[in-house]
DNA sequence: ATGAAAGCGCTAACAC
DNA sequence: GTGTTAGCGCTTTCAT
């Protein structure tokens, strides 16, 4: 590979102006830049990214922290993962993917080894260890999710507060008063991601406010597991006429209970939730909100570059606002 | 952060030294391991990748190429970048993620830039650009995928022509006449993928050696699309007795189609098909062959190690072999 | 067994 | 507007 060096011999200039040239941080007149150029071209020249590094302490990369446990949906993963991907290189940026245990524990040693300009933190928990760690870093970074109490970092959400409250809201507008959340907090080890509790808390809050009685029905990333558990539950709660799925993954067991129980959507019963496309892979689409990740995604790297820019900027959290999206499986209860 | 130098200077000596006791490349004697080991740890010294990299042009990471494809399954997708971090990090490597666009073009940027040492390449298809731009630059790769008469890099899949000789093999064996394939080459995109074309190689050369009718359904991933389409083959097809999916995304509308219809299985109908687990997330669980995704991609950074290790190594393809997976849903068709 | 020094490729402060 | 040069942090050859 040419090196800047063999650029500037062949211009006839010296390395700087080539550096100069690439960087347009001073002024090169025009027949320099132009004739710097055509080498460039001429040599297929790209500066190395290990020198520049070096000189610039500075590496273009961002780390992504993605846990993906088990029990989140994988889709939803993946669309998080490919859209700060994405976005990323939007800003010119390269991305650096940590899953599992290494999500955890792979933010000392990037940081020592200065590999990345900062971090992306997918799947944050309340109390979450790698809050603590890029804090004794000091190094930047911003958390999708919103753990309580942490106003010293950028973070991007969905507004789940807000989701939940809107659900529970169309449904009691349409008349429903007993209504039954699928997955609860204590369905797995996802009880806490900090998204669980804000859109607990707006269910709550939304049956509160409307009166409604709330059941909880567990849901796993077992389709025949949770297929039982409503089915359960279906005995147990005959006046249950309404259900909120937290995201798509609990749709396909749900429907193939109400199937199997005879009970058709929306003519006997509702189902509500957060999906991730308006295509549905695993089951009829179904009303509720649309997950806006290439939204989120979008904010966070954005917010992440901001900060690489100046690093003084004082902490912001986006809270994106949810939209409702009509797929035809709400309607009013029979009676 | 520290550097070399600090941690000679507080060692009392020369940053070699410092080096050869962190690398092992020369003889230390132990009281001076032990000296600069203890000051290493005082200063919570680790190299700076760029440095290193600046000095050995090498970097420790691997790019992995993941174009992600809408029509490929996503929870798939995400497994197989998961294992493939994973088992990079047992090799001590680092990955930097490219999907979409950027999985095709980013080839000559990471190259030129010098920013990786290898590439793995998923969802490789025939005739796949990156191949060309990989054999150009002349650079460490490794493929997860078969395209034919690629004998010049180190590739790594199931084998799934074996695989659709399997499926179509039990079904025979079960007394299987007329067998329904969900999911066809014309299904979308996904049709030049190199394992679409050997599983259905392998399913058509499994119905010449056992006599069997093939009929196909479409499937896309759209769910009611799906059902609608494996419904209408249902009326056209009353003879088929059993459906072979290439993999789970298409078992959700399967099985719901098959409901609408009031046919179970397997009491009225077979089905068989490729699952990514044990445990089933959008549909019950289906027999057939599991997934081997921790083992493919293992086996592909592995591959991708060793040829970094030497690159004069002669180019291997892994062909992992099936093993059948019994859920149940499998039985003799009534006559 | 250890040290001195060159060099990896780049940027930027300092000349002019 | 351009060139010279120091230096980023590390590895490794050459001396001793």
């Amino acid at each position: 590979m040419a090196t800047i060096g063999d650029v500037a011999k062949l211009a006839g200039v010296s390395r700087s102006t080539v550096s100069y040239v690439m960087s347009g941080k001073r002024p090169v007149s025009s027949e320099v830049r132009q004739r710097v150029q055509e080498v460039i071209k001429e040599l297929d020249f790209s500066p190395s990214a290990a020198g520049r590094a070096l000189a610039t302490a500075t590496t273009d990369t961002i780390a992504l922290l993605a846990p993906m446990v088990d029990n989140a949906a994988p889709e939803v993963a993946l669309q998080f993962v490919n859209g700060v991907v994405q976005a990323a290189r939007r800003q010119g940026q390269d991305v650096l993917l940590a899953t599992g245990d290494e999500a955890f524990h792979s933010v000392e040693r990037l940081v020592k080894a200065n590999q990345v300009d900062g971090f992306v933190v997918l799947d944050v928990e309340e109390r979450d260890p790698r809050i603590q760690a890029l804090r004794k870093a000091n190094f930047p970074a911003v958390l999708v999710g919103m753990p309580e109490g942490v106003n010293d970092f950028d973070r991007v959400d969905l507004d789940w507060r807000e989701v939940g409250l809107m659900l529970i809201g169309k449904l009691a507008q349409a008349g429903h008063q007993h209504i039954c959340l699928v997955g609860t907090p204590a369905a797995g080890q996802d009880m806490d991601m900090t998204y669980v509790n804000r859109f607990n808390d707006g269910v709550q809050r939304g049956a509160q406010l409307h009166g409604s009685t709330l059941v909880a029905a567990d849901a796993s990333n077992d389709f025949l597991a949770t297929t039982r558990k409503i089915e359960e539950l279906l005995r147990n709660h005959p006046e249950v006429t309404a259900f909120v799925v937290r995201h798509e993954v609990a749709a396909a067991p749900l429907f193939n209970a109400l199937n199997a129980a005879g009970l058709s959507v929306p003519t006997d019963v509702s189902v509500l939730g957060v999906s991730l496309d308006t295509m549905s892979l695993h089951s009829r689409p179904i009303s509720g909100v649309l997950n806006p990740f290439r939204e989120i995604t979008g904010a966070a790297v954005d917010l992440l570059a901001q900060r690489l820019e100046d690093p003084s900027l004082r902490p912001r959290t986006v809270l994106l606002q949810p939209e409702y999206d009509d797929r035809g499986t709400l309607s009013s209860p029979k009676h």
